[in-house]
RNA sequence: CGGGGUGUAGCGCAGUCCGGUUAGCGCACCUGGUUUGGGACCAGGGGGCCGGAGGUUCGAAUCCUCUCACCCCGACCA
């Protein structure tokens, strides 16, 4: 990252080294940087502030299907995570383990949690006894470790922060429904909010979660063409309540195991912004997970026309929520400097106000997705920057689809495959997902994977590329984050 | 775990091959002044056990041995 790599700005371009691209963004607009611990993470106040933001807001939309939240321990015996064998085959290699507390070594050792489900059905046992019980709808926010192999800020961190649901029900069919229900509110969060178009479907067996009947999931495609897992949900069925022994008393009087469903989104959807939105000036932030909107900036000459710009600054924003916006008033940076610093960080609408604004009594108004200026009356301005931040919002939506559609290709021909795959983008074929060694062939020839089984999938018929076997519907194929 | 690379000020680097005053440079930071509609300028200033340990030497950032860490490329994963 030095000579002719650097852009002005300090950030290298897309075009030039897409992967470095993405480290300068992080660091240059102080989302997160790296820990003293290979692979951890510190999230600054500007990255916080969108976890924050996913954070409330698919909070409400949880409580709105009905979830309450709950908190578990982080550490969890070892002997728990041996208990579903499909489980701890999956997560054992990554996980990390307490071996000594208080000085002494531990009679078991125990295990930071890569993930919950055995210290929360370990719970559920003694709350479930009746069909009264169910169902059980709790989530939780937590951090959980996965000692991965290689890392990068947010999207494959050692640690990391996520929010898990984890639900119990009466039947294979509520179970089912729930984890269904769950993948579509994050496709919906994925739409509304990251502004980021997704496939929703369902993970072949290859890639599904480790003790999971199966896992359903959103995927997004990057600006680079390659796919991001952006959420799972899972259904479990009674592979937990088994190996926790959850049964409860049906209205038929028969004692049986519940069903349960897992599902997760993590700060990985913060490296999934990014990477969906954010240019080479930048991050690009959507409206709706923005911390901060709207940023001020004031023009001036001297202390007298500093003192009427922000004075006019302050009266124009009389009654605007305080936290929609900022009034940048710091003396010793010139305005330009303040440009370019909101702008690598991401803020949506920048206004710059100055004596001519003042005296005429309208504002700059600069978008950051386009980089569009207008000048506005301040007469009814926060209704327009409302609109504004909506357009915003819509266009990011809109130009994020149209690079994905533009970069979904229908190909038949393996050969044709093995040569395109390496521009990347998501690829519509038909494939034999249900044998195992399909699957390991395509990634050993390609590199890339089957992403997603679209629930949307339109009937067609044709023959997989790899072994012929016909197949009634196309899957996603990419190479993944 | 393989292959490649890097450790010198908060960040980015030079110096190391060929040992020799007080270890430099840019950015950032602090003070004062002039500036302010797309990253201002001048002057002054603070900040380093040169990744760590051991060795060679009158003398080590520099040579030797060992070690640790991080980054990039592959195999595992949200």
């Amino acid at each position: 990252m030095n000579n002719g790599a650097v852009m002005a700005k300090g950030i290298t371009s897309r075009s030039e080294d897409y992967s470095q691209w993405y480290i300068d963004v992080v660091r240059k607009a102080e989302m997160a940087e790296h820990s003293p611990v290979k692979g951890c993470m510190v999230i600054k106040p500007t990255g916080y502030g969108i976890w924050e933001k996913i954070q409330a807001n698919l909070d409400r939309m949880f409580k709105e299907t009905g979830h309450v939240n709950a908190y578990f321990p982080m550490l969890i015996p070892e002997s728990f995570l041996k208990r579903e064998a499909e489980h701890v085959e999956g997560f054992a290699p990554e996980c990390a383990v307490v071996t000594h507390g208080g000085g002494k070594k531990l009679e078991e050792p125990l295990v930071l949690r890569p993930t919950s489900e055995t210290i929360i059905w370990d719970s559920y046992r003694n709350w479930i006894s009746s069909y009264r019980d169910l169902p059980l709808l709790i989530n939780q926010w937590a951090n959980v470790v996965r000692w991965e192999m290689r890392t990068r800020l947010f999207l494959r961190t050692t640690e990391f922060l996520w929010q898990e649901g984890h639900t119990a029900h009466a039947t294979h069919e509520e179970a089912e429904e729930e984890a269904y229900k769950m993948v579509h509110v994050y496709r919906r969060f994925a739409e509304e909010f990251l502004a980021m178009p997704v496939l929703v479907g369902k993970k072949t067996n290859k890639e599904k979660f480790a003790g999971a009947l199966h896992t359903y999931c959103i995927e997004a495609l990057m600006q680079d063409g390659k796919a991001l897992q952006a959420g799972t949900s899972h259904h479990l069925g009674q592979n937990f309540a088994k190996a926790f022994d959850v049964k409860f008393q049906d209205k038929d009087k028969e004692l049986k195991y519940v069903y349960a469903t897992s599902w997760g989104v993590s700060t990985r959807l913060i490296g999934g912004m990014i990477m969906t939105h954010s240019d080479d000036n930048g991050l690009v932030t959507p409206p709706r997970l923005a911390p901060l909107p709207v940023v001020i900036v004031p023009i001036y000459r001297d202390d007298a026309q500093m003192a009427a710009v922000v004075g006019k600054a302050r009266e124009m924003t009389k009654g605007w929520d305080p936290l929609s916006y900022k009034i940048d008033d710091r003396d010793h940076y010139k305005p330009g400097y303040k440009f370019n610093e909101w702008e690598l960080k991401g803020i949506p609408i920048r206004i710059e106000i100055g004596p001519r604004d003042v005296e005429n009594n309208e504002v700059v108004v600069a978008r950051r997705d386009t980089g569009e200026k207008v000048t506005l009356p301040m007469e009814g301005l926060r209704e327009k920057l409302d609109t504004l931040l909506d357009a915003i919002q819509a266009n990011l939506f809109a130009v994020a689809q149209a690079r994905t559609e533009a970069n979904t290709h229908t190909v038949d021909d393996y050969n044709e495959y093995k040569t395109r795959i390496k521009d990347g983008g998501f690829f519509r074929v038909f494939l034999d997902h249900e044998n195992p060694e399909v699957e390991n062939r395509l990634q050993e020839d390609t590199k890339s994977t089957v992403r997603c089984i679209p629930f949307d999938a339109p009937e067609e018929e044709g023959p997989c590329m790899i072994t012929g076997k016909l197949c009634k519907y196309r899957v996603y194929t990419a190479q993944s984050y």
